[in-house]
RNA sequence: GCGCCCAUAGCUCAGCUGGAUAGAGCGUCUGUCUACGGAACAGAAGGCCGGGGGUUCGAAUCCCUCUGGGCGCACCA
C-alpha cells in the first residue's frame, strides 16, 4: 500500500459517505486526493490525514463528528488495521505489515521506473539556464545554475514532461570586441584594456587562437580582430562545453544570439510585435510598450542610432521558442538579473501568451564563497572545472542541489574539502553502497529473492523505511511541480537515515550456522528496494550511486 | 527613493504551501562492536523560528509594520 493508493481510497471513502448522506458535502468539494501525512510521533499511527479539520467547517459539523462518520469507512479499506482519532480531529491510520510490506517487490519489479509519474504529460517545457556569455570560463556562480538545471530536466522528465534543455549563447554583443581585444592585448604583451577581461585563461587562448593562426601578430589590429574574436570564441565555446559535459549537465540545443541577428529575426520580432499593436516610436527608437503588462518602464528595442539592444534579442529569442512548440518557457536567472522578470513577462504578454502560464521565471541567489564575491570581470574566479577536479562532480553537484535556489548558500571550501561524512552526498551514497554490499554478503550466504511474504516486514524499522520508500514518488512528483529538486535530496537523506536503522536492527543473511529462511529473503528483497530508490534519486541529481566506495 | 530575495540550534541549512512535542547534518558530551561494511546506530545538551501587531479552532508558514543582510532599477551586454 502507497500513500497514493491510500490517499484514493480515502477520497473513495469520503465520496461514499457523501453519496449515502452521512456528510453534508456536494461531490465537487470532495478532492480527488487527500493529502496523507508520515506522522512525526510514531503512536500516531503510518500515516496521517486533517481532512476531516478541512472539511468539517462545509459540511456543516464539527471535526470530531466529521472524523467519527470518515473512519467507520476507513475501517474497511483493504490492509488498513486500524484507525484512531486524535486531537481536534485527526485520523490516523494504521497499515498492516503485510499490505505496507507488498511495496518492496512492487519497487524492485519497477526498477528503475519507480518514481516515474505522468503528473506532468503533455507539458512541452523549453528549460534555458547557464547561459554564461562565451567569453569567460564557467565559475561558481553558473555551478549552481548547471546542476540544479539539469536537476530540474530531469525531475521534469521524470514526471512525464517533454523538455529541451537549451543554452544561450551571448555571441553578439559588444562584449565580443571586449573580449577579442583583450586576447590581442595579451598576444602583443600589452596591458589589460580599460574595462577588457583579465585573468590567465585570456593568455591561455592567445595560445590557442596562435596555434590556429600562427601569423596573428603580423597582422594588423584591425585585420587581426575579427579573426581572433572567431577563434577565442570558437575555443571558449569549447571549454565550456567540455566542463559541462564533465559536469555531467547535457544540452539539447545550444542557442546562438548571433544567428538570430543573422536570420533577420530581431527585425521580424519587431514587425510582429508591432501586428499585435505594442511598439510605438519615440525620439527615433522603436519601444515596447511593457508597461502594458507590468513593467516598470518601456523598453527600447531599436535605439536610435538603428542598432538593436539586447532586450530585442530577448524578445526574438522567446518568439523562437515559441515557435518552436514549447507551451512553458523555463528562464533559470541570477538573483542579480531578477529586474529581467517583468520585462521577459511582459514580451511574452505582448506576444498573446499567458504570462502566468507560458513563462516561468527562476530566480536562483548567488553562491558566496568565504564570503567573497566572485567576478569574472575581477579575474579572481573560481572555475567550474577547479571545483571538479577538486571535490568531485559528486560532491559538488550534490551540495547544490541539495539547497533551495532562493536562499542565499554559502560554500565553506575547507569543509567540502573534506571528503568525510560532514558532506551528505557521502551518507547517501555510502547507504547505497552499503545496500549493494548487504546483497553481495547475502547472496554469498545462499539467500536469494525466491520467496517474498510481505508479513514478514513487521519490525518497527522496516515500517519506517517502507513508508519512506512509497512517499517518493510523490517527493519526485512534488520536486518537479515547485521546480524544487532539493526535495529529492532531502528525502534521499532520510531514506538513508532508515535504511541504517533498519539494518542495525535487522539482519538480511543468517547469523553464522543459522539456516537461510523466508526472512532472509523477504529482507533481500527490502535491501535491493531501498537499492534501487536510492539510485533512481541520485541519478535525477545528476550524482553516481557507488556499488562501493 | 522604488522593487525582488532572505532572516529557524554554536555552524551550514530543511520544514512536504496553515496542523499534533519545530527537524537533519556537522560541532560538543555519553553510550553500542568476538562487526551481513563503524563512512553506522542509540542517547544528551543546545530554539522567544529577527522584533511588534493582525487573520482563526491552530501561524516558522498567510497579511501589515519595523530592524538587519543580499541584489536590482541603461537607447550596457
Amino acid at each position: 500500500m502507497t500513500p497514493e493508493e491510500l490517499s484514493l481510497a480515502i477520497s473513495a471513502c469520503l465520496k461514499d459517505a457523501v453519496a449515502a448522506g452521512e456528510i453534508a458535502l456536494s461531490a465537487s468539494a470532495v478532492p480527488d486526493e487527500v493529502r496523507v501525512e508520515r506522522p512525526k510521533n510514531r503512536e500516531h499511527g503510518d500515516w496521517a490525514t486533517n481532512i476531516a479539520l478541512q472539511l468539517s467547517k462545509q459540511a456543516g459539523t464539527n471535526p470530531r463528528e466529521f472524523a467519527t462518520i470518515l473512519s467507520a469507512r476507513l475501517k474497511s479499506i483493504d490492509g488498513v488495521s486500524a484507525v484512531d482519532i486524535a486531537g481536534p480531529g485527526f485520523l490516523n491510520i494504521t497499515v498492516d505489515a503485510a499490505a505496507a510490506g507488498a511495496l518492496a517487490k512492487a519497487i524492485v519489479e519497477a526498477g528503475r521506473d519507480y518514481g516515474t509519474t505522468t503528473t506532468l504529460a503533455g507539458h512541452v517545457v523549453n528549460m534555458e539556464f547557464v547561459s554564461a556569455n562565451p567569453t569567460g570560463p564557467l565559475h561558481i556562480g553558473h555551478t549552481r545554475w548547471a546542476a540544479l538545471g539539469d536537476a530540474i530536466a530531469r525531475v521534469l522528465r521524470a514526471s512525464g514532461a517533454e523538455v529541451t534543455a537549451e543554452y544561450y549563447i551571448n555571441d553578439a554583443g559588444s562584449q565580443m570586441n571586449v573580449f577579442a581585444n583583450s586576447v590581442y592585448s595579451r598576444l602583443h604583451g600589452l596591458p589589460v584594456p580599460e574595462g577588457g577581461y583579465p585573468g590567465q585563461y585570456i593568455a591561455d587562448l592567445g595560445h590557442d587562437v596562435l596555434s590556429a593562426h600562427p601569423d596573428i601578430r603580423e597582422l594588423t589590429e584591425v585585420a587581426a580582430l575579427p579573426v581572433i574574436r572567431a577563434a577565442a570564441y570558437k575555443a571558449q565555446l569549447k571549454d565550456i562545453k567540455d566542463t559541462l559535459a564533465d559536469f555531467g549537465v547535457a544540452f539539447d540545443v545550444y542557442f546562438s544570439e548571433q544567428e538570430l541577428h543573422d536570420a533577420g529575426a530581431i527585425e521580424s520580432a519587431v514587425a510582429r510585435l508591432r501586428e499585435q499593436g505594442h511598439v510605438f516610436d519615440d525620439g527615433g527608437a522603436v519601444w515596447l510598450r511593457t508597461t502594458d503588462f507590468g513593467d516598470d518602464k518601456d523598453r527600447v528595442m531599436i535605439r536610435a542610432n538603428g542598432e538593436p539592444t539586447y532586450f530585442a534579442a530577448d524578445a526574438a529569442y522567446y518568439l523562437s521558442k515559441k515557435d518552436r512548440g514549447f507551451t512553458e518557457k523555463i528562464y533559470l536567472l541570477g538573483a542579480d538579473h531578477h529586474g529581467y522578470i517583468n520585462r521577459l513577462k511582459a514580451i511574452a504578454a505582448c506576444a498573446g501568451d499567458d504570462p502566468d502560464v507560458n513563462i516561468e521565471v527562476l530566480i536562483g541567489q548567488l553562491v558566496s564563497v568565504n564570503g567573497a564575491k566572485l567576478s569574472k570581470r575581477a579575474g579572481n574566479i573560481i572555475e567550474l572545472k577547479d571545483l571538479i577536479d577538486w571535490l568531485g562532480k559528486d560532491a559538488v553537484r550534490y551540495s547544490l542541489a541539495r539547497f533551495p535556489a532562493d536562499s542565499p548558500l554559502t560554500l565553506d571550501p575547507d569543509l567540502l574539502k573534506k571528503h568525510s561524512n560532514e558532506n551528505p552526498v557521502f551518507y547517501v551514497q555510502y547507504a547505497h553502497a552499503r545496500t549493494r554490499g548487504a546483497a553481495r554478503n547475502a547472496v554469498a550466504a545462499g539467500v536469494d529473492r525466491s520467496a517474498f511474504e510481505a508479513s514478514l516486514l513487521d519490525h518497527a524499522t522496516e515500517n519506517e523505511l517502507l513508508s519512506y520508500l512509497g512517499s517518493y514518488p510523490s517527493i519526485v512528483a512534488k520536486a518537479a511541480e515547485l521546480r524544487e529538486p532539493h526535495r529529492v535530496a532531502r528525502h534521499l537523506e532520510v531514506i538513508a537515515g532508515a535504511y541504517h536503522r533498519w539494518y542495525d536492527a535487522c539482519r538480511i543473511a543468517p547469523m553464522g550456522d543459522e539456516p537461510v529462511t523466508d526472512v532472509n529473503r523477504t529482507r533481500l528483497w527490502l535491501n535491493d528496494a531501498t537499492s534501487q530508490v536510492l539510485a533512481n534519486g541520485l541519478d535525477l541529481l545528476g550524482v553516481s550511486a557507488p556499488e562501493r566506495m
